[in-house]
DNA sequence: TCGGCCGCATCGAAATTCGATATGACCGGG
DNA sequence: CCCGGTCATATCGAATTTCGATGCGGCCGA
């Protein structure tokens, strides 16, 4: 009672409300991914400390949480197997991987896989693979991460295959900030980016997500259009100039986005 | 009544049933990484279909599990969030990937992290991170793959700073199988490999895991000199004599796997 | 057309979860 | 040296929430 519930326990006789805590409580861990107590736990994911004892020892048994020294709890390592089953069960990812790693071999530059969060809110996408090139450097070359998608090359080129009102939709639900100095936060220039892509297939961006990277993108769509994600292709602007990559690599991504859509 | 559960209910009053009951449900896709329906899930995960259902719904509400069009379930993409949460939380791992970043440059070979799943029973390293070389082609180069300590190249490197005992807790608790034609199956080998890391303060493995790879690993210890994962750097065999590949990655990787001890 | 499995929904019973509370340890500061 | 705060851990009665059997209509293949 002193706690409100995020869902309604009313009507959905089927909600797990302890299973949606136990998400709470791992979701905590994205705000913050650092050790905490079970005090600072129960604050995190708004629940009292109570449940948060319970829910820590139930994921602690199970190795979704691991214990410091000190005692308090940490993400566990057993989300790296979850996420080994999600990509390995992935049709997309696994169909995309052969393609992914020629494409790395013939351009000898980053590519990518990012899939486009229309499930969630399509505010963002989520890179699921990653195929390095030699001189990176990063070590925010990881799964998971998100980016919004008003801000990234496969982003707009999911942006470009949508209809002129749901480009709108998602850009006034998106909260525009720079990622870098250089990111386009003007909606006008924005949607130019996304008309631009609609005319050319593929979109580029330059330092819109990372300083002196410039990455180009073109988007893979299901059976009925629909984006689901893109690939992409990102090089350095110490090597490359704009048209000189765009020349280069435009083909090639649009290529094996195709190869890739249904 | 009619299943019996795996967890005692009686004398743990902190195990919440539901929870485990939810993780056993996005285990049973690390057997068959497939789209399941609400009964074979009930049936691979070992609960009624009642319950199948309430977990299904809940996972799928919160996004970690998504519905293909025929109405089956599937992991959700969720579990990449969670596995960068991890992974950006985890000291090591953000210590260890500039050095490996290095590592891999100074090498032009695949390096990976792996850990040593101590946490759980030992049996099994987890890959954490790993840095692609070029010529790379398996899809299979993802972060949670797992692999029997006794059959890698940086599990034996663990195993070198266990006592005995240890070791032969271990290999007795191991499911002793073939990963190639070429894995070592007898103990005794398995026993003599580790006794030369000992000596060697790395491991080297040839065709152990994978045909045509060579791979080479020197553990990383906590401030206890215990092992908690190694540096592997793993290279073709069309392309290296084991003899030059230990004597030019050796140095290289026991440098960096001392650079990431405590 | 039948039979089986599908997802979805209902419902009474009660087991499981809830949350307040207590304990003793630990730590840092006054 | 002791106090106040926070820590993990444990207890317990109450009752909310979960449980699991059962029913429904639809779909698909036999």
């Amino acid at each position: 009672m002193s706690q409100p519930h995020r869902f309604p326990t009313i009507d959905d006789r089927l909600f797990l409300q302890s299973v949606s805590r136990a998400l709470d409580v791992i979701e905590a861990y994205a705000a913050a991914p650092r050790p905490m107590s079970l005090g600072e736990i129960a604050e995190a994911a708004g629940i009292n400390k109570s449940a948060a004892q319970r829910i820590g020892q139930t994921l602690l048994s199970r190795g979704y949480l691991e214990q410091t020294e000190t005692g308090r709890l940490k993400l566990g390592r057993l989300f790296l197997d979850r996420s080994f089953d999600y990509l390995r069960s992935n049709e997309l990812i696994e169909r995309a991987t052969p393609v992914l790693t020629d494409l790395r071999k013939a351009s000898d530059e980053r590519v990518d896989l990012s899939l486009f969060d229309a499930v969630n809110d399509s505010l963002s996408i989520v890179y699921a693979t990653r195929q390095q090139s030699k001189r990176e450097t990063f070590y925010a070359t990881l799964a998971g991460r998100r980016q919004p998608t008003y801000a990234t090359s496969g982003g707009r080129a999911c942006l470009a295959l949508l209809s002129d009102e749901e480009v709108e939709d998602i850009l006034s639900r998106s909260v525009i900030t720079r990622l870098t100095p250089k990111t386009e936060t003007d909606l006008d220039a924005i949607r130019a980016a996304v008309e631009q892509a609609r005319a050319d297939g593929y979109c580029l961006g330059v330092e819109q997500a990372l300083l002196g990277e410039i990455a180009l993108a073109a988007a893979i769509r299901d059976r009925n259009g629909r984006p689901i994600g893109a690939v992409h292709i990102a090089g350095s602007l110490s090597e490359w100039t704009e048209p000189d990559f765009r020349r280069r690599f435009a083909p090639m991504a649009m290529e094996a986005a195709g190869a890739l859509s249904k």
